[in-house]
DNA sequence: TATTATATGATAGTTATTATTTTTTAGATT
DNA sequence: AATCTAAAAAATAATAACTATCATATAATA
């Protein structure tokens, strides 16, 4: 796991770098983004600014995200079901292991995996812009209580 | 790409064996899905059975797909819009590249491919019930023509 | 502190999907 | 072959997650 800080100080950065300002409301969701704990949902994410902001609109939310992933400062992991998860801490793709009961995330360590990347571009012609490689099942915490 | 032929054989043992109707509709989505030329979506299976059953409802196409999926006979690509696409004749998971612009999905061999399954099980304490590798690009046709 | 482009909050709209209800029908039974 | 019944289809309402709109507020700057 990245720093919770500098990735904070990174994200700030590049938001000054494209003019973009510094609201209260944008540097509390980049806060939470940069720790990331969890890989939150945006619904989370409003969640956890009801307390600070108790009038911040879910849209907020929304299009901080929106912008972040934009700047390539988030990861989206998207789910089956079509909601949407996010990661500020660690934004390069990166494995996960998701369980489908807790819907808990995990960044497994694959000491065996190697970039394809490069691979699926000679092979297909395809100019490869990111990838996603996701593992679903049911996690050790899940199995035992049932 | 597997026999469409026996792929709709393998589908139709399956859903008898399982004491499921082969209403007209059914079969005729059981025998898009067997081919899934193009890795179609529902909409897309909705309107190729336009001519065939111009009164079916969209609704018919979702719980015959959602059937399928659940009998394992269909593979689920879930695009990060949110949208969804199928693959009826190579049922078990397997790597995809997919265009950004156009939407196209190909099949490519990687050869270097090798299951984690059982690695990242073993790393997580997962049960590991299925995964996904999608690489996101910009296929040939679509950088050429701009 | 005045200005202005941008961001926010409130809310309406959209999209893909799922649920509900009534009608129809496949496959079993007579 | 006619009847029966659980399952499936059609029509449509409801939902969830997101996206757009617009009036108001505010961060950055001059």
């Amino acid at each position: 796991m990245a720093d919770p800080k500098m990735r904070f100080d990174t994200i700030v950065k590049n938001l000054r770098e494209n003019n973009y300002k510094l609201t209260p409301q944008r540097l509390a969701i980049v806060k939470i983004l940069s720790r990331s704990e969890g890989h939150p949902s945006v619904e989370k994410i409003y969640e956890y600014l009801q307390d600070d902001f108790p009038t911040m609109s879910l849209a907020t939310v929304y299009r901080n995200v929106m912008l972040m992933k934009s700047l390539g400062e988030v990861l989206e992991i998207g789910f089956p079901d079509g909601s949407n998860r996010y990661d500020g801490n660690k934004p390069d793709p990166h494995p996960h292991v998701i369980c489908v009961q807790c819907k808990k995330i995990i960044d497994p360590d694959l000491s065996t995996l190697k970039d394809m990347t490069e691979e699926v571009a000679n092979e297909t012609g395809f100019k490869i812009l990111t990838h996603r490689l996701d593992f679903f099942g049911i996690c050790r915490d899940c199995t035992n209580n049932r």
